[in-house]
DNA sequence: AACCAGGGTGATG
DNA sequence: CATCACCATGGT
């Protein structure tokens, strides 16, 4: 990987099957927002991160060289070849060659697992400006403030266990607030490890996050493929059930191979932005 | 006013 | 195992 360190910025080099755009838009986080210049900006890891994509140059503003190496490398996943996977894809059904490339720049982002698997609680039965605006509260009211600013830490799961009910009203979570507390309580109690579901069969890792409230097999899923980076996972939501219906009648995950679950973005993104597809 | 949103729970056949 | 009302909230 080919980067240049500045004052307080990163430079990276010569990338590609990237578009910020398309990454952070595709449902798969809540906590990045677009500036007018074509910039974002974000937080994750206790990080705040303004970044913006130059040609092929990957700009990181408010980043030092431990932090790209430790922390971004990683999030945005720049060392999987993605047009590689892209092609595996398209050779697997041809179908997936118009899917691919509608939006051809999405990652699959390495997020952390507790406020991965605490978003998609908090998405279930809900729509994506709303789900923002939860977790922006949550992280506003029991978070840290990052360098002076306005921006907020995601809340660590020891913070939220030792809250209750009322605590949370203010969010304006609902029916999810106690889904909330379970789970940070059997993570704070240790009755279950995020650190032994990292290595865990995906089966016992389905389980294992299942133990806690509120978390069902579409939620188990998508903290497995946004927070642990297990790219076989493949949730099943009700847009990608009317897409597989619809583009791929007799098939199931299996059909996608080891990385179904970037199969599963492509084509959740490609159908929640064609909504057109499915009414006739 | 009824229906929907990146679902899950608990009760009932 | 399959189905179903219900869950809290805000937007159409």
């Amino acid at each position: 990987m080919q980067y240049q360190v500045l004052e307080n910025k990163v430079k990276v080099f010569n990338i590609t099957d990237f578009n910020l755009g398309e990454t952070f838009d595709c449902g798969q986080c809540f906590r990045w927002d677009s500036l007018s210049d074509g910039s974002f900006i974000g937080v994750a890891f206790n990080k705040l991160l303004k970044l913006r994509l130059e040609n092929n140059t990957l700009i990181l503003d408010g980043c030092n060289e431990k932090d790209f190496l430790n922390i971004w490398q990683n999030y945005f996943d720049l060392k999987l070849d993605y047009r590689q996977i892209r092609n595996y894809l398209k050779s697997l059904d041809c179908t997936l060659d118009t899917i691919t490339q509608f939006a051809p720049g999405i990652r699959i982002l390495n997020q952390d697992p507790w406020e991965t698997l605490c978003s998609f609680i908090i998405s279930q039965n809900n729509n994506i400006p709303r789900i923002k605006g939860i977790i922006s509260k949550l992280c506003s009211k029991f978070g840290n403030p990052i360098n002076n600013s306005s921006y907020y830490s995601f809340p660590e799961f020891e913070r939220i266990a030792c809250l209750n009910k009322e605590d949370l009203e203010e969010l304006k979570s609902g029916f999810r607030a106690p889904y909330i507390l379970d789970a940070a309580r059997k993570l704070a109690s240790g009755y279950i490890s995020l650190q032994d579901i990292k290595t865990m069969p995906i089966e016992d890792a389905r389980c294992e996050l299942m133990k806690i409230k509120g978390v069902g097999p579409k939620v188990a899923e998508c903290t497995l493929l946004y927070g642990f980076h297990r790219l076989e996972a493949f949730p099943m939501d009700v847009w990608m059930k009317r897409a597989m219906y619809l583009l791929f009648p007799e098939h199931d995950a299996s059909y996608f191979g080891k990385y179904a679950g970037i199969a599963q973005q492509y084509i959740f993104h490609y159908s929640r932005s064609h909504p057109e597809i499915f009414s006739r």
